[in-house]
DNA sequence: GAGTGGTCTAGACCACGCG
DNA sequence: GCGTGGTCTAGACCACTCA
């Protein structure tokens, strides 16, 4: 900075409105810029972020100021830090983070014995939102929605049965066979293929009976118990980008969930 | 401290023992001194914390140190800070973490709404520990426990039948008459009466099919799918307390869970 | 050895709660 | 007005990674 011992800057910048309290710390506006650029794909996932003293510089505030916004944003699990390396863009390709989103375990065993799930795509088309699609993803009853329905199927065993929207206009050219051959999970195609990333999602679960063609693509007898996840996931910036409804058999594996 | 432009203390403390690399930072050791004045409870849940400069003092470093080391407990939920008060042991009791562990949502509305849960204890008694409740527990088989059953009815509805089993040993004289008159949390009840507070908790969550009995108690017809969930909760220091087993009713709430 | 994130300190000032 | 937690800075040194 300029001059040494200079005041600290008008950090309260945000003019003071009426009704608003609006006072935001300098972290929390940095925290915000550093997330415009993420938005903005200036740094792709998997990537480095500049270090702490050039976003230091570049914003003319301290590092440790830098260091507490990169701090949240590592806490949300939009950032990665290693140490000796840098900070990077996270993505749901790490090892360590992949299948973030999907919370069913085997029973016995983990999923790396396991293996990856095997994907059979059964329609994949460009549809028109219903008035409920349309609701949950904020687009208008009617807008183009591309609608998926697969089974994912561990060490053989059919084990999920699942129907996702997505927004038509952010997934133009969405295939069937992109959905089937790609390797990784899912959300990885998003972000390299369509620049989506989710960063957050909230799950309602409910315990349901299967009917009849449920029943035969899971290869369960009807009215069998089955786990009813329904998965609304978010870009930046609390953008719906994916309704899922997925039905779990949970005769071999479980929803995992930590508490604390 | 004494000195100034003292070096900083050997933060590397622990010895440097052959196969682990044992380097923990001061503040995470000062975490850990934190963490055992909470066991041992010095400080009740909801009683204050000694405050940020008290505590530096007592443990000889600088208060940003105690700072990053109080962050964490908060970020864990065992401590709570309040801007102009001070820093207070966390507690089932407050409003807005009542219910922590239940996440059980009506389908419209919120929990507010709907008002606390009727509890009908339909029983409690001591019984010897079977294989899986010891492991679970991390008792010995035959050891003493106490065994609840018990009914959550929202809005007048039966909604969820729960299980759950105590070490004997730490809940002595927990009495049905206890369970069903206490206001507020059941979680609260165990911190007051019992001193066990419990910090987190890991959920198995899987959908099943309503045998007869449970059927009756749920006022459902037999076969009627249910959320099945399985918690097992634990104090300070990864000991587990409570082993809970829960049917919930699903068709008028959801289990809510947030994935970040 | 250079560069990155991680830890620690000391001191200043701000926002909040309460008497 | 005082004490609390909250923010910000500046500078030093440590641990890790990689060339």
């Amino acid at each position: 900075m300029a001059a040494p011992q200079m005041p600290p800057p008008d950090y309260a910048a945000s003019a003071p409105e009426v009704g608003t309290p609006a006072f935001s710390p300098l972290y929390q506006q940095i925290k915000g810029l550093i997330l415009q650029s993420l938005q903005a794909g200036e740094w792709k996932p998997g990537e480095a972020i500049p270090s702490e003293m050039e976003l230091a510089a570049r914003f003319r505030v301290s590092q440790g100021t830098v260091r507490k916004a990169i701090d949240e944003l590592a806490a949300e699990n939009l950032v990665v830090r290693r140490q000796g390396k840098g900070t990077f863009v996270s993505t749901h390709a790490e090892q360590h983070v992949r299948y973030r989103f999907l919370k069913l375990m085997p029973d016995a065993g983990d999923r790396e014995e396991e293996g990856p799930a095997t994907r059979s795509i059964l329609d994949c088309k460009r549809v028109r939102a219903s008035a409920e699609i349309a609701r949950a993803l904020q687009l208008r009853t009617g807008d183009a929605v591309i609608q998926v329905r697969r089974v994912l199927a561990f060490g053989g065993v059919p084990t999920i049965l699942e129907d996702f929207w997505l927004p038509g206009a952010n997934f133009k050219g969405l295939s069937a066979d992109q959905l089937a051959t790609h390797v990784g999970p899912t959300y990885v195609l998003f972000e390299h293929e369509f620049g989506v990333r989710m960063v957050r999602a909230e799950e309602k679960i409910r315990a349901v009976a299967a009917d009849a063609p449920q029943a035969a693509l899971l290869a369960l007898p009807q009215g069998a118990p089955l786990l009813s996840v329904e998965r609304l996931s978010y870009t930046y910036n609390d953008v719906p980008m994916e309704l899922r409804r997925g039905l779990y058999r949970t005769d071999t594996h479980h929803y995992r969930n930590d508490l604390s």
